[in-house]
DNA sequence: CGTTTTTGACCAGCGC
DNA sequence: GCGCTGGTCAAAAACG
């Protein structure tokens, strides 16, 4: 998991863990583990010849206890795909950044095993500040009911 | 009327 | 090459 940067939403730089300190990556590698992805994950860039660099894709998932798909983690998210996936009952969705020229991208995913769990998996950095002024106290609630859902 | 969702088509990578 | 699979495109529909 070494030089695999960790994102969490709703920051940019210095990921504020909204996990206990060791539990992030407990349940990130167990999520990658799981899902099929490799944390350590390096693709070669198609198209180039030669000198292609290895370029290292910041993915991150992580698993939540919740009966609703969407997180709203305060970036506004366009929906560009739906897919099936193999031994799973339910699709996994797939959002981008709609911010100009941010390409960050999320795929949301239930688990059939336990349908209860919630797999969001990041990919990419954002390259602009969280657009949610209206940051109430209802939001904050349901953001924290996601990430400490209260079972 | 501008933005987002839906949904089948399309494409690339991989194993055979 | 062929078929399967995961990921994306894009046109139409739906939405507010």
């Amino acid at each position: 998991m070494e030089g695999h940067q960790i994102l969490f939403p709703g920051s940019s730089k210095s990921p504020a863990n909204p996990f206990p300190p060791n539990m992030a990556n407990f349940h990130a590698m167990n999520i990658y583990k799981s899902a099929g992805f490799d944390a350590s994950e390096t693709k070669e860039k198609p198209g180039k010849k030669e000198g292609q660099k290895k370029i290292r894709k910041h993915r991150f998932a992580f698993q939540t206890r919740s009966h609703v798909d969407i997180l709203d983690d305060g970036y506004r998210w366009r929906k560009y795909g739906q897919k099936a996936v193999k031994n799973n009952k339910f699709p996994r969705s797939y959002y981008r950044c709609t911010y100009k020229d941010c390409n960050v991208k999320k795929q949301v995913q239930r688990l059939s095993k336990d349908e209860e769990i919630v797999v969001t998996t990041y990919e990419g950095i954002h390259t602009h500040p969280v657009e949610k002024p209206t940051e109430n106290f209802e939001h904050i609630l349901r953001q924290m009911q996601s990430y400490f859902p209260i079972s």
